[in-house]
RNA sequence: GCGGGGGUUGCCGAGCCAGGUCAAAGGCGGGAGACUCAAGAUCUCCUCCCGUAGGGGUUCGAGGGUUCGAAUCCCUCCCCCCGCACCA
């Protein structure tokens, strides 16, 4: 059979009959769900396949459940990674040009397809549209049950309008801002640079340090050093700075400050009016004093080669007793003569230069040195400081408490001090912020990457007090799987401060207020379920975009507006903004959206809060189901690792419906699901003996009468059944399919042993139907062929969930069933430790006194059991069979284990091929007064 | 550091929320057998230790505790992974 010829035709029906594009039923619950569109740089892989298998499946159960199901779906490429690919391409960086070779190479196999393909490239807009094309396709591949009119990416213009409305909306709530902040920036290319425009930016993030720089009086200005523990000011002995590097004077806002050349020029991009008038060698300053802002003493300035002026200010305070690389600093130049007399210096004086300890802390005199002493430091070079550091700054920060000599701060603990010192400095006008990136980095194309402040940034203000009240109750109100997320987002949503919506470059909607700036692409996806319930109408319609304003959107979305006026106002027929306006009322909200964790603090949280702001309760989304990532072989899937399959080759690598099944069966949605070509392969062979069963089964007639073992089948399945429509309906998809694809066949076999396959092909038949039904959200094609040639001529992907027939289930039945199972265990384990040659096995059941027994203590506490058997049957022996009851927890269950065992003597005759023999007189060995309930004794000879 | 999640029998990984039927699902690996000229594929059985009668012993990161009973509940400790923003 030719699973991929199977999946493609139906693929193919699917859409000729436009099966999975729903309309307004108002008859029918409607559930519209969401899976976040895909952002398109690339080919997709089978990780990211994970996340929309599942999305699909629970589509496609909703749809079985009765609901009238819309599962849409877009393409995302907004922002600059499409621009930064466009742009490498055609600066012939070749490392991109492969790797988007590569990428094409998935679709095309004609070489100078490829070529041409990738050099379209160049301009954006062609990758976008390029993939997405790709991915729509590979999305039909894999089955998904997607309606497909009302796709669309965001980069067109009639998104653009409807993203352009959003920030309105927001915008007159006073939630878009502009002010200030800090990004990181290229001076050499005049522009802010991104994680994909640094060097390396991806594996090796490049953060925004926020210095505190404090101001040493010094001649007629200040030494301005920078530090990351401003409170420590009170326990400076002197300054360091670099004797050789370069320093300037600078005015900044009629302040003279004195700081290294680099750090002159950085400053240039973080304040205004930022003037050098000379530069000179560090030496200047040697053996200088300036006077420190916290108390006014006099300390003096020293030099240090460990200064780095491309870093911060490349001026450093020296704080000996906290600090570990000033303390060991401090202690070469106080013991080297040498030095002393290089700079000048008097051996005394530096001598004389004090610890003042200023913090207490348990576990340490004097912080630093005893460290240093502890790690055996051995000079200013040693490798060992810098973990020294670390450890006296984590332990400092938080069981650190400023002493007497911190003024106002004293008995205060670090960790809660800290931003208040900063605070005071630098409203006494002695201190002010610098920033720094976290490491030295230069763009892809080499040039030096530093941090600009940005003065008028945009902003979405999350903080107001009524929005973030209103984004709790939204959470309260919705539905979380896994449940854990809740709590997390309700975190998140505490946690949202403001953050930048626009951006200087890449593609997406410009701001309305000011087009220079393009909308960020976190911020232009947080509310588009919505237009996904209009999109086709307006591409049907050929509505222009520029009908599509705020009144237009206002109407629709929010019922605002007299439709008469805005119909004049835009041109667009009344009846079809009726349309519109029906359409958006019928869908919304959106019942579930599905993705994976790491969109939980971003593009979830804005979802959520967004809906907050803008739209009515009614319409707020309803719930939230998450998927782990997937892995592959025990390794993080990656581009860069290689090891990522495309989705395209899932169909022909596979099989869809083998690759569902994985999905689906592998892990449950929480945990992170491994790509193991081994599992894939052992789940193969349990989709293969699916496969045969069920081929078996197509052409067999249902018996007439029913067996024992057919209704301990029929029991099972229906059991089975039951547990599993619940499994589904709270998403443990995977304890649905273990049931029906594992647990299920598992049966099949045991009952094939005793009954045959012949008999086998006949019960199965009865069940068919049933079991296609439940499975068929999961491998959507293979059940739909089956169905099919069981002569039904509409969509499986389109019925009702099976029935539960309740009059088959049957607990006696399979309690038989069980029991007879144990007793042949029993016999087994006998039979091979005695190492017996088996001719005749002898039986015999419990007593019925022991019978009354077991039922008189089946709802008792088991300290109380054997108070309770007494009342039954006082005597010795009772005591010994509530214990041994109790022992081999036999639960009471009503069987007649005589006429049971009568039944499958024949059986058991067949497994042992020995005689088996009832309830006999004979019992040399005294056997029977062992028995037991549920656990007849045993005699073998 | 904060927040979240883990540590299970050779490996991967269920079980833990709702304590007993848990020597603990399933898969991989290993072993035995069936089919076959053979290999492969497939199928069946075994895979903590001991045991000539269905039994016993020792296990679920370490150590304590609660309980008649703990892989499961509580406390302490050790170790690992993920997220912490302007990045899609």
């Amino acid at each position: 059979m030719n699973f991929a010829e199977i999946e493609r035709k139906w693929q193919r029906k699917w859409q000729e009959d436009r099966i999975f594009e729903p309309e307004i039923d108002k008859s029918k619950r409607k559930f519209f769900i969401t899976v976040p569109y895909p952002y398109m740089s690339g080919a997709l892989h089978i990780g990211h396949g994970r996340t929309f298998t599942m999305g699909d499946i629970i589509a496609r159960f909703k749809r079985m459940q009765g609901y009238n199901v819309l599962f849409p779906m877009a393409f995302h490429v907004t922002g600059t990674p499409v621009l930064a690919i466009a742009d490498s391409i055609a600066n012939g960086d070749e490392k991109v040009i492969q790797l988007y070779r590569e990428y094409v190479r998935i679709y095309e196999n004609d070489e100078e397809k490829v070529e041409k393909i990738v050099e379209s490239f160049k301009d954006p807009k062609n990758i976008a549209e390029y993939f997405a094309d790709k991915t729509q396709q590979d999305f039909k591949g894999m089955g998904y049950s997607i309606d497909w009119r009302r796709k669309f990416h965001t980069a067109e213009p009639i998104y653009n309008k409807f993203v352009e409305w959003q920030f309105k909306k927001l915008y007159d709530l006073g939630l878009i801002k502009k002010g200030e902040y800090p990004i990181t920036y290229s001076p050499a290319d005049g522009n802010p640079v991104g994680e994909d425009d640094i060097e390396d930016g991806d594996i090796d993030k490049v953060t925004i340090m926020e210095f505190t720089v404090i101001k040493f009086e010094f001649e007629d200005g200040y030494l301005v050093a920078a530090t990351l523990r401003p409170e420590t000011i009170f326990g400076v002995t002197n300054l360091w700075i670099n004797p050789d590097a370069e320093y300037c004077a600078v005015m900044v806002n009629s302040e003279r400050w004195y700081i290294s050349k680099e750090a002159a020029e950085k400053l240039k991009y973080q304040k205004d009016n930022v003037i050098v008038e000379k530069c000179f060698k560090g030496e200047f300053f040697v053996g200088k004093k300036a006077k420190e802002p916290a108390t006014g003493r006099t300390i003096p300035i020293l030099p240090a080669d460990f200064v780095d002026p491309d870093n911060a200010t490349g001026v450093v305070y020296s704080v000996p007793a906290h600090a570990p690389y000033d303390y060991q600093a401090l202690k070469d130049i106080q013991n080297s003569e040498e030095y002393a007399r290089k700079y000048n210096l008097s051996q005394e004086e530096l001598k004389s230069i004090e610890l003042i300890k200023i913090i207490d802390i348990e576990g340490y005199n004097i912080p630093a040195k005893d460290i240093c002493e502890k790690m055996g430091i051995v000079n200013q070079k040693d490798p060992k400081l810098e973990e020294a550091t670390q450890i006296i700054y984590k332990d400092e920060f938080y069981s650190g408490i400023l002493n007497n000599k911190c003024g106002p701060f004293a008995g205060i603990k670090i960790s809660e001090i800290k931003d208040e010192v900063k605070r005071w400095l630098i409203n006494m006008g002695r201190a002010d912020v610098f920033y720094e990136t976290s490491r030295k980095a230069v763009t892809r194309n080499g040039h030096k990457v530093i941090v600009a402040v940005l003065k008028d940034q945009w902003f979405i203000d999350y903080s107001p007090k009524w929005w973030k009240e209103k984004g709790h109750k939204l959470v309260d109100q919705m539905f979380f799987y896994p449940t854990k997320y809740k709590n997390i987002m309700h975190g998140i949503i505490d946690w949202l401060e403001k953050r930048p919506c626009a951006r200087k470059r890449g593609l997406g909607t410009r701001f309305p207020w000011n087009k220079e700036w393009i909308i960020e692409s976190l911020s232009d996806s947080t509310i588009y379920m919505a237009f996904y319930t209009v999109a086709h109408i307006i591409r049907e319609q050929g509505i222009e975009p520029e009908k599509l304003t705020e009144d237009f959107f206002d109407l629709v979305f929010l019922g605002k507006g007299n439709i008469q006026e805005i119909s004049e106002k835009t041109g667009v027929k009344e009846d079809v903004l009726e349309k519109m306006r029906e359409e958006f009322e019928y869908w919304y909200p959106n019942d579930q959206r599905h993705t994976s964790p790491p969109h939980l603090s971003n593009h979830l949280a804005f979802f959520i809060m967004h809906h907050a702001a803008i739209f009515p309760e009614k319409h707020w989304p309803r719930a939230i189901t998450l998927n782990g990532l997937m892995i592959r072989e025990g390794a993080k899937i990656s581009k860069s690792k290689g090891n990522a399959i495309p989705l395209a080759h899932v169909a022909d690598k596979y099989g869809v419906d083998l690759f569902r099944l994985y999905c689906a069966v592998n892990a449950d949605l929480e945990s992170v699901m491994d790509w193991r070509e081994k599992e894939l392969a052992s789940l193969k062979k349990r989709f293969n003996l699916f496969v045969s069963i069920v081929e078996d089964s197509l052409n067999a007639t249902e018996p007439k009468t029913l067996l024992p073992m057919d209704r301990w089948l029929l029991s099972r399945f229906y059991r089975l059944l039951k547990e599993s429509i619940q499994d589904y309906d709270s998403f443990k998809i995977r304890d649905a399919m273990l049931n029906m694809l594992f647990h299920f066949v598992n049966d099949i076999k045991k009952y094939e042993k005793r009954m045959g396959s012949d008999r086998r092909k006949c019960v199965i038949r009865k069940v068919l139907e049933d079991w296609l039904l439940i499975l068929s959200p999961v491998m959507p094609h293979i059940c739909e062929e089956y169905w099919h040639r069981l002569g039904h001529s509409n969509y499986i992907s389109l019925q009702t969930l099976p029935e539960v027939k309740e009059e088959y289930i049957d607990d006696a039945v399979e309690a038989e069933m069980e029991y007879v199972e144990r007793v042949i265990d029993d016999i087994k384990e006998i039979v091979e430790i005695a190492k017996i040659d088996v001719k005749k096995i002898y039986l015999y059941t419990a007593d019925q006194w022991k019978w009354d027994v077991l039922r008189a203590i089946s709802d008792v506490p088991p300290k109380d059991a054997i108070k309770e058997a007494m009342k039954v049957r006082k005597s010795k022996e009772t005591v010994t069979l509530v214990k041994q009851l109790l022992k081999n927890k036999i639960k009471y269950i009503k069987i007649d284990e005589e006429s049971v065992l009568e039944r499958d003597k024949k059986y058991i005759e067949k497994v042992f091929n020995a005689e088996v023999v009832i309830n006999s007189d004979y019992d040399p060995k005294n056997k029977r007064k062992f028995a037991i309930p549920m656990k007849p004794a045993i005699y073998v000879e």
